[in-house]
DNA sequence: TTCTTTTCTTGATATACATCAATGCGTAGA
DNA sequence: TCTACGCATTGATGTATATCAAGAAAAGAA
């Protein structure tokens, strides 16, 4: 395990790439995303303090997920095998599985207007630190879709 | 810890129930589904054989999730107290969260036809299993656009 | 079997959101 | 300082999918 501090913009892993890790964020933020055929990005996560950011696929097949730096941030990097080993923090399992949840479920039954409005109560401080156009991404709707959302008048 | 067996259409939970189980499917086939505003369901997951299905809101808030039996179930329900004793099985939690990783790039980055194309190369038994409109519930469209999806032609 | 209900399909129409294009604004770099 | 690029906004138009409605087929109940 080793602790490392990245500039805002750094590219911690690819789509392809082996041998993943997990990245347990002290300060700073990441994302991890994906980028589809027509060369769009897709925002999987963010992952601000005290979060863990990693690809879920299996340790010996190539990872589907981008993940970068928007904040000059500092990590801990740890290998899959060892992030098993030690015991692993269960809460932590737990409440990921709670996120992921809700935002299946926000995904399916909700249209731009309350994904964002949820995405605000829930992620007021992420609000603040990305530009809107990776809002959109996360929300799963395009920047100019977000910006009417907020401006309905107009 | 007990093992019970009910019948098709046999509810076991809904939303706004506290002390909501895990249930561990030995045979048979439960979903766990949203009713929006408008009354619309929303298929979160289906729980086949072996499969664990639980709402994943905290021990005691009201969960989220209705859950009901699609064919005559099986199951093994246990409370979440029990489930984090003893030594939760860390394999079936990451697959868990892998089937939701996939689930929601799904849903941001795939269109109709692409994500049912994935489903049934993905879960081709459970295709045989439930009536087309549950398959659309889980893939977030109307059964009307999945039968677009099969039949293209007409 | 016959009756009833659910499921699936097909067509016509509506709508939320995407796409494309142009403009202005702020900010980082030369 | 000026320049340029990224970001946000707005308008015009396109499109995938939803909605509504009707009918056929399949499944279940009596």
């Amino acid at each position: 395990m080793k602790t490392i501090t990245i500039k805002k913009g750094t590219i911690l892993q690819r789509k392809g790439d082996f041998h993943s890790k997990v990245y347990l964020v002290e300060n700073g933020l990441l994302r991890s995303y994906i980028i589809d055929e027509s060369g769009k990005e897709h925002i999987y996560m963010f992952g601000p303090e005290n979060w863990i950011v990693a690809d879920s696929s299996e340790p010996n097949s190539p990872c589907q997920l981008f993940i970068d730096a928007i904040e000059e941030t500092t990590i801990k990097v740890i290998s899959k095998e060892e992030s098993l080993k030690g015991s692993p923090d269960l809460n932590a399992l737990f409440r990921r599985i709670n996120t992921m949840q809700n935002r299946i479920l926000m995904l399916m039954s909700s249209n731009a207007k309350e994904r964002y409005e949820h995405f605000i109560k829930t992620y007021p401080d992420i609000t603040q630190r990305v530009p809107l156009k990776m809002v959109a991404s996360y929300l799963g709707i395009t920047p100019e879709a977000l910006s009417r959302v907020r401006n309905p008048h107009s």
